[in-house]
DNA sequence: AAAAAAG
């Protein structure tokens, strides 16, 4: 998510991932699916063989989630499996070249790059326990460091775990440092609240940790992003934080960067002498007590954020987990087994794995709330509140809290009042709307004419840019027959929602981002956080009810300073939504149709009541701190600190 | 009304 110069990292990991399978652990991993922050950790490299479709194929019979048994859409009577990307890419293969170009090449730039980089400097930052650490232990070097006597001790470095995290340092598709970063000093920043920290300006020692330094710097990362700027000094002042910033506009790396810091700087606290879990015998079942818990609305964000985790916290005592549904629950119990520190969750498995005696919150002093406008409206609400004021978690005052979203709607600002503690608000980017960077295009098309529109954009884009197309739909269902209709068409498409299973979800996503199927038909499922590299165009083949969706949507693409197309399928079933598009679109310097504008004038004054925050409240007052902008809401006293 | 998230 951060600046986009994480980019290489997750491409060489999932290279890393497409090898096969059962090498390298001496793990049997006889078709089981294993997730992928499972995959792939100790085997070194191989070179792809093929195209790798065809080994994945092997293994996609099986498997079939709860998801899918609920589903009232029996998928396979129609087809099964991953047929999606087989069909179209026998064509493509025969062809020569095809979508599979850039992976291959790809990973032979990646070896050449690595071994040169290691043979040449050593330069050996930290200072290298590994004897203390590991010789009289059992335990492999998995680049982890500890915490002994009051002291971080920094694990020595390891060239097979640097690849994986960080790639090799001349990869072209890594080096996004700079890439329109200047702009980011023009992006105007609002901060509002009691005593709000002055904003930093660089990565440096104080207030951050020396050894985070260090991976920020193996991640190249050169200039913290507005966000970062910011929410590095407040979270490291021991500030909560609501921050709303555009997206792709380096969210993730605004809350690592201090948490990780911190928690460097700090070292664990001590596990509770007595625990309830151990009358079960002398078991290895542990209890985790993870420092941080990161919550998210999407398996596959969690994914992400563990990804970029591990990144910050290499070598350090901090080890990051990831748990989310629709996977083995064995292997995350191991991979909690094995020090969970900083653990990413989706909200469901995670209350599974406190109701099983795992993971206990009693020690969690950093609790982050990504996407939290969704994490806290109605489908989400409940679950969240069970975790955090229900278990054990400890209550405001004792932990820091921090939420995160590119939108903030005032209701939902109201309701996170409740989580937070004399917190300050960021604003980042153009307040209330979405970036310049996206070009944002409206057309009207009829329902029926939906598809053959549709051909007609994906025919007229130059096929020499090897951009990627995500196209949203509003159901499940849609999402099906879209990418079959596609498929059928003899374009290269995927498709992500949740009634396919887990490794579905991902096969799709990898199958996306590494440009194998450039063309991914989509529910609100990839709506938000993803950082997909390279997404040039994003279709809203039907367009959302509410508006926050169709800015997170489109947020998929131009990202991190890069430009990007935004094209929405309009017609009379959508102006519910029209007036606040229309205030989005002039936010943003968007042309506005005309036709659109005529919309919007026979459709005010009926039906105009519709959606959150009621009268009115929504849309101009979004996104600002409702503490100052609110209305007549003085009861929190006065808030002046505006910085820009 | 739909999607997401536990099994």
């Amino acid at each position: 998510m951060s600046n986009g110069n994480s980019n290489g990292g997750r491409l060489e990991q999932q290279f890393a991932n497409l090898g096969i399978s059962n090498q390298g652990s001496g793990r049997p991993t006889a078709g089981r699916y294993v997730p992928p922050h499972l995959r792939g950790h100790p085997s070194p490299l191989q070179p792809r063989r093929g195209n790798g479709w065809h080994q994945r194929n092997e293994s996609a019979a099986a498997a079939v989630d709860w998801n899918n048994r609920r589903t009232s859409f029996p998928r396979a009577d129609t087809w099964g499996g991953s047929r999606s990307e087989m069909s179209y890419s026998s064509p493509q293969r025969s062809g020569g070249g095809g979508w599979n170009d850039r992976a291959s090449s790809q990973s032979d730039r990646w070896n050449a790059g690595y071994r040169q980089n290691f043979s040449g400097g050593r330069g050996g930052y930290g200072r290298g326990s590994f004897q203390e650490d590991f010789s009289n232990n059992s335990r492999r070097d998995d680049g982890y460091g500890s915490w002994r006597d009051g002291t971080h001790i920094i694990a020595q470095r390891n060239q097979r775990i640097e690849r994986d995290l960080f790639g090799a340092p001349d990869d072209p598709e890594r080096q996004h440092t700079g890439i329109n970063f200047e702009k980011y000093d023009d992006i105007p920043v609002e901060a509002s609240g009691n005593n709000v920290p002055q904003c930093v300006s660089q990565f440096s020692s104080p207030p951050l940790d020396t050894h985070l330094l260090i991976n920020i710097e193996l991640a190249h990362y050169t200039t913290p992003t507005p966000v970062q700027k910011y929410s590095i000094p407040i979270v490291s002042a021991g500030r909560d934080l609501m921050a709303c910033a555009q997206t792709g506009s380096g969210k993730t790396g605004g809350f690592l960067f201090p948490i990780l810091s911190e928690l460097f700087k700090k070292g664990p606290s001590p596990p509770p002498q007595e625990q309830p879990g151990y009358s079960r015998g002398m078991s290895r079942s542990r209890k985790a007590y993870p420092a941080g818990l990161i919550l998210a609305p999407t398996r596959e964000l969690a994914s992400q954020i563990y990804e970029e985790a591990r990144k910050f916290a290499y070598r350090s005592w901090v080890r990051p987990c990831v748990v989310y549904g629709g996977a083995d629950i064995s292997g995350q119990l191991r991979q909690i087994d094995r020090g969970c520190d900083l653990l990413t969750a989706t909200p469901g498995r995670l209350v599974d794995l406190i109701e099983r005696g795992r993971v206990s919150l009693s020690q969690t002093r950093y609790l982050v709330l990504d996407e939290a406008d969704r994490m806290l409206d109605m489908g989400f609400e409940p679950q969240i509140r069970r975790i955090v004021e229900q278990e054990d978690m400890p209550d405001v005052k004792s932990r820091q809290t921090l939420m995160f979203s590119a939108t903030f709607p005032r209701d939902i600002q109201i309701l996170a009042r409740d989580f937070l503690e004399d917190y300050v608000f960021l604003s980042v980017g153009r307040v209330g709307s979405t970036s310049e960077n996206i070009t944002q295009k409206i057309e009207y098309v009829e329902d029926e004419d939906k598809r053959s529109v549709l051909l007609d954009i994906l025919h007229s884009q130059p096929e020499t840019e090897r951009g990627l197309t995500l196209i949203f739909v509003e159901t499940k269902r849609m999402a099906d027959m879209l990418s079959d209709f596609l498929i059928n068409s003899n374009f290269p498409a995927t498709s992500i929602h949740g009634d396919r299973s887990q490794r579905e979800r991902e096969r799709a996503l990898e199958s996306f981002r590494t440009g194998r199927t450039p063309i991914m038909v989509a529910t609100a499922v990839a709506a938000r956080g993803l950082d997909i590299p390279n997404v040039t165009h994003v279709i809203n083949y039907d367009l959302p009810t509410d508006i926050d969706d169709y800015v997170h949507r489109i947020g998929r693409t131009g990202r991190a300073g890069n430009v990007g197309i935004s094209t929405a399928f309009f017609n009379r079933g959508n102006k519910g939504i029209v007036r606040e598009l229309i205030d989005l679109l002039k936010e943003a310097n968007q042309e506005i149709p005309q036709w659109l504008e005529t919309v919007a004038r026979e459709t005010s004054g009926f039906g105009g009541g519709r959606g959150r925050g009621g009268g009115g409240s929504r849309g101009r007052g979004q996104n600002r701190d409702y503490r100052k902008f609110g209305g007549n809401n003085n009861d929190r006293g006065n808030y002046g600190g505006g910085n820009e």
